[in-house]
DNA sequence: ATGTAATGTAAGTGCTTACTTACTATGTCA
DNA sequence: TGACATAGTAAGTAAGCACTTACATTACAT
């Protein structure tokens, strides 16, 4: 095993620990074994248990997912294509769970290290949302509102969701549920924008 | 101080410093300082930490608000009475900010417990504002939708803005924006909704 | 005034845990 | 083959922290 790939082992540990017991309720100690490494290895890697954490929150962007999804609704109509925004975002946000839960969990602890993740992963959305929307707006075919806040709207109503059932009750809902309500949502969008 | 008034005096210490640096971040040491009694009187009061965990997180329904505001907006129109709702709604959230968070960052600790603190806070205002939804269509002035899945999607939309701004970036906005993107936000339900 | 319930002071116990040190083992490339 | 980088084993250190114990103090009710 390469040091990279070592390296990365010990990351993907900690993400996955850090998600499921919060930074201070996982140890380095645990960290390492689900890695498959010696603790000493975890901090021949990384200075310290906090610069461990530090390291876990970077790279974790929606850029992918975003222009691939850019890309796809080129040419579909408004409300086909809002499906399918809400339906990656929702996606994105559920692979990204891990990291989104120790960043609302950890917030207090490194505020501008977690802040920045934040911006890292939200900010590129809003503004791709925001610029869909206003395009749309210029062709006529949305009414006169600011699409800044539209956009937070939409965004809003998907993360809430998944932030009910990925964050806070894990499992406890059906899949159908969850479709049903994300047509809900963008179909109460669509109605509340179009010209 | 009454007996009472001591142990009130430590719960509001355990929450403020539960919610500022986490369970296990906050020490009973510093939850008996700030409360101002000895960490000896903590756990006369309180078996133990994890007790006085649980004991932090009762009793933070949204009922009072709830019914102030059904009466409220009793006679309104539509658009008056959602924005009133939101308004209220958020407040509400901000209120219980310290709570939130600590329900958001323990999740894994006791999902059980928190799973009930959070149904005790939520579940009731859905099916109020369901119920509300689902009068105003029977009247005709809604068109046909389910009421949950409106509730959902009024309830996300402003959640959401109380989750980046009070827990994830306390402070870094401005008070008029807040009021500008729940305006903005009732608007697009509001024609997404209507008849 | 005195007994009782609540609180405080002070010291300590035992466990956990981040991090270290010293030495050994292994694999890779010259 | 041997030098070097990387990882493992094992033992330990030092600090923090939940929780306890023993005893002194205060306040209030009868």
């Amino acid at each position: 095993m390469s040091v990279q790939e070592t390296r990365q082992q010990i990351l993907r540990a900690a993400l996955k620990l850090f998600s499921e017991r919060g930074f201070m309720g996982a140890t380095t100690r645990e960290i390492a074994d689900e890695a498959g490494v010696a603790e000493v290895t975890l901090f021949r890697h990384f200075l310290s248990k906090d610069y461990l954490f530090e390291e876990t929150l970077k790279g974790y962007s929606f850029l992918p997912e975003l222009q691939e999804v850019l890309a796809k609704i080129q040419g579909m109509d408004y409300e086909e294509g809002m499906n399918v925004i809400a339906l990656s975002f929702f996606e994105a946000l559920k692979k990204r769970r891990d990291i989104i839960r120790i960043i609302q969990s950890e917030v207090y602890r490194y505020p501008e290290k977690i802040h920045l993740a934040y911006h890292e992963m939200i900010d590129g959305l809003i503004k791709a949302l925001s610029g869909h929307l206003r395009g749309l707006q210029k062709k006529g075919l949305l009414r006169d509102f600011d699409p800044y806040n539209g956009a937070r709207a939409f965004m809003g109503m998907i993360f809430s969701l998944f932030n009910m059932q990925e964050i806070l009750l894990r499992s406890k809902y059906r899949k159908e549920d969850e479709n049903t309500l994300i047509a809900a949502f963008v179909n109460i969008f669509i109605r509340g924008t179009i010209a």
